[in-house]
Order: structure tokens, then C-alpha cells, then sequence
DNA sequence: AAAAATTATGTGACTTGTCACGTAAATATT
DNA sequence: AATATTTACGTGACAAGTCACATAATTTTT
């Protein structure tokens, strides 16, 4: 009984070691603390959610753009930008014209109220790169981004590579 | 007018390429992707979903725990947790009852028939940990996990430290 | 011992992200 | 030219994750 007591909060330490190696999951759990603090940074700066700020950064440097291409950019899915649009809309913050080339295509375009409030974000959200880039330097950040590389590599693969192991007779 | 169509789509490319070294959003994009790609292992392999396995996971190899044990072995909030387990108690995985040295607490338990489905859904998902680490060497593992443990202590810290270029006079 | 502070859990409300589908426009095939 | 494919966008439905709050039980202060 007292052994039990006492052996419990060990396992949950041990397993939480274990646990500190798996890529999977540290990887997860930065990303996600990751978030959290952009939140909380957009927030403080004002009243932006994390794919209003995205939109926006991708409008004030690559100009008028269409959903799928600020898709592509952001490695996400168009149906996350496509329902930021109306409310950054509403906001002032961008508007839509169906493009000339393309009728299915709509260019979305800061306005000037939208280029402020960029401009207002962007002192707290490039404080905090260049924060980050003064704890890692260019070497550091090259590492970092090969091993990301990798990994989204192995993710985006259809199955796991299988070893040819359980193949052989 | 032609030069205005020829340049967008360079523009589009020329953003991709600046924004492939942001870790804050080339890490979120891994860590998303390997989301998806656990998702569907998951499906393939039972009806299992994230969180469910996750505590399957964490049951089979530390015994009986509580929500917080869970919640802090996975680095995740409390309420994931709370909530898968009702579902998992029905499907006949898994046990709850009410400790007897904390009355609060509610210590969760592996039916063997939620130890069945961990052991048969475990082939697919070791298997996929074993694939990574053919991918990864110990020692890429290794500086991973130091970039990764640098960048979470960057962004768990509450504000990006200043510099204190701005503090003097 | 009584009061105050802390902790464990459950739950509502919300954000972020993915997938699948429908519609309309553009491109490719025949 | 007519038909078939593909592409862009919007939208419903859902999964994953966070936060804040309520409640009950425990621990700490007084």
C-alpha cells in the first residue's frame, strides 16, 4: 500500500523522461506554446486573431493576393483564410475585388487602415523574432530548419517507409 | 499591365521562400502535419481518436493515473483529458474510480479489452516511431531536442526578453 | 479548530485547423 | 465546338486545444 503510494509519482516522472524524447509529442507541445504566445502577444497589441495577423503580414509584403495563394504561403488551408476575409472586411482592414484574369479568383488588398494596424502589430510581432533570433543564431537556425525539413518530410510521406525487415522470409 | 501578371506569382514564390526559415511557422506547419498523419494512422488502424490514444498510451506504460498525471505527462490541459474519458469508459476501455487517499482525484484504469486495443493499435503507431528513428540518428535526435527545448523555453517565457538596446540612454 | 488558500476535476465558450462537398469558372480533351 | 477535368472559393461539420469558471476536497494559515 505505502509502496504503491510511493512508487506512483515515480512512474508518472519516468514516463514523463521517457516522453521528453519523443519527437512527436515535444514537437507538438512547442508549436502549440508556439501559438499560445503569438495569441497572447496579438491580444496585447490588439483585437487581431492569429490568421487575421498571417493575412495581414502576407498583404503588407507580397501586395494583392488571392485566398489560395496566402494558402500556399502559409502552409494551411484555404477555408482557414477564406473565413478571415468577411471580418477583416467588416473591419476595414482589406478589400475584395473579383480578379480581371480570373472571375473565380478574389484578390483580397490592405487598405490604408489595414497598413496601420500591420504596421502598429508588427512593432510587438518582429520584437519578438528578432527576440527569438538573438537566442538562435544563423548557424542554429540552419540546424533547426534542416531537421524540420526531415521531419516534415517523414510526416507528409503517405505511410512510414516500412523496413524491408518484416518483408524478408 | 502584362508586367503586373508576370511579377505576382514571383512575388508569391519570393514570400514562400522568406517565410521557409521562420520556425515559429515552419515549426507549427510540422507539428500540424504530423497531427494529420496520426490521425489517419489512427483511423486505419481502429477508431481511435488523438487524445484516446494518448491516454491509452500513458495507462499502458504507468498504470493508473489521474487527469492531471495524464495532463502533465502530455504537456497538455486538463480538460482534453477530462473529456476524452467518459467516451473511452463506454467504449469499454477503461475504468474510473474515486481514489481513496484524495477524494478529488479520479484514478483511471486499463480494462483488458482497452489494453486489446492499445496492444493492436500500437503495432501501427510503434511502427511509425520506429520509421522516424530510421530516419533520424540518436545524435539528430539529440540536437532536435535541444533546439526544440531552447525554443520552448522562448516562447513559455512570458514576454520575449528586450534587449537592453532600448533601455539605455 | 476555523478560515483562507490551493488543488483536481468537469464543463461552457471559444479559437485554430482539417476535410469533404457544392458551385462556378477556367482549362484540357475529344 | 462540345464535353470532361481541373481549379478557386465558400461553407458545414468536426477534431484538437485553450481558457475561465464552478464545485468539492485538500492543505495551509491563523
Amino acid at each position: 500500500m505505502t509502496n504503491q503510494i510511493r512508487t506512483r509519482p515515480d512512474k508518472v516522472k519516468a514516463r514523463q523522461l521517457e516522453q521528453n524524447r519523443n519527437l512527436f509529442g515535444r514537437l507538438s507541445a512547442a508549436a502549440l506554446a508556439s501559438r499560445v504566445q503569438a495569441q497572447r502577444m496579438l491580444k496585447s497589441a490588439g483585437e487581431l486573431s492569429i490568421t487575421e495577423w498571417r493575412v495581414l503580414w502576407d498583404l503588407a509584403e507580397a501586395g494583392p493576393l488571392t485566398v489560395t495563394e496566402m494558402a500556399a504561403i502559409q502552409h494551411t488551408d484555404h477555408a482557414l483564410i477564406s473565413r478571415a476575409i468577411p471580418m477583416m472586411v467588416r473591419k476595414g482592414y482589406a478589400t475584395t475585388s473579383v480578379s480581371q484574369t480570373d472571375r473565380r479568383q478574389s484578390l483580397i488588398e490592405l487598405t490604408d487602415q489595414g497598413r496601420d494596424v500591420f504596421n502598429q502589430t508588427s512593432v510587438v510581432m518582429s520584437a519578438r523574432r528578432a527576440a527569438l533570433s538573438r537566442t538562435f543564431s544563423e548557424d542554429d537556425v540552419d540546424t533547426f530548419i534542416k531537421l524540420i525539413d526531415r521531419f516534415e518530410a517523414f510526416v507528409e510521406a503517405p505511410l512510414p517507409e516500412n523496413p524491408t525487415a518484416e518483408a524478408a522470409p
